[in-house]
DNA sequence: ATGAATGCAAAAACTTTGCATGACG
DNA sequence: CGTCATGCAAAGTTTTTGCATTCAT
């Protein structure tokens, strides 16, 4: 069981809920969830864990590097499984829907931009959001 | 009054709340501020304006296009007065200082990425977290 | 066994809304 | 004057927290 290393060598207790929760990210139609979203889909695949318990799960998953949060528009944090490489997001105003991408130029810019003004780059945020051209 | 003008040009009727609310953006030593931040603003000028009000005129500002409302992180929205000039933000993750900045490079590639995708540009949000090299 | 994790319910933080009163044009 | 805006308090959302119980090692 994959899921069972990944917390281990997080340094988290194997518990049921958490096993369940990293599970439901690696396998569930959306790759981005918000802790609702999550919750719901436990509770419909007759897995009994508290919201409360997804929100912190979800908050140790962040600070593990286990999964990415994102803070799109509208009120709710969405998480994604941190599959490695670094990407950013476009959102579709229409559909909602999320197409990930990276471009090294940008990052690359990033980086310049952030030390011309004295600065290192701890991180950073970046969401187009987009219609389909017709 | 400069204020008044900018509110009837909006289509918005020129009141006391208002005007004061578009007087304290501009004149706050900070340049984002969150409602909150406006309503104490104001109490403290002894201005009497309902946090009510602050949420309802500055959506209304927003919907206008007089402000910018932006999600960093961490719970609360932020307004910031709309200039004329689109530009971006780096936020140092140690004292929550925001220094804006503009890229033409970066502008000019994330329209090139989306309409790689078949999409048009509608809007973006970028955010660097950043900190003060040592 | 023992310390950490969970579930529940309560609270916190931020924002929106209903309704009676008051202000703008 | 009629209508729209305001203030207050109540309700809504999303997320966090306290505490008793349960679970993992």
């Amino acid at each position: 069981m994959v899921e069972n290393n990944e917390l281990r060598k997080a340094g988290l207790k194997v518990t049921l809920p958490r096993v369940k929760i990293l599970q439901m990210l690696d396998t569930a139609d959306q790759r981005h969830m918000s802790a609702e979203d999550v919750y719901k889909a436990l509770m419909d695949a007759g897995e009994d864990v508290g919201l409360a318990t997804v929100y912190r799960v979800l908050t140790q998953f962040e600070a593990a590097g286990l999964v990415v949060r994102h803070n799109f528009d509208g009120g709710h944090a969405v998480f994604e499984l941190a599959d490695g490489g670094h990407h950013d997001h476009m959102v579709c105003v229409d559909t909602g829907e999320v197409i990930e991408f990276m471009d090294a130029e940008i990052e690359k810019r990033q980086k310049e931009i952030v030390e011309e003004h004295g600065f290192e780059l701890v991180d950073h945020n970046l969401v187009l959001y987009v219609r389909k051209s017709k």
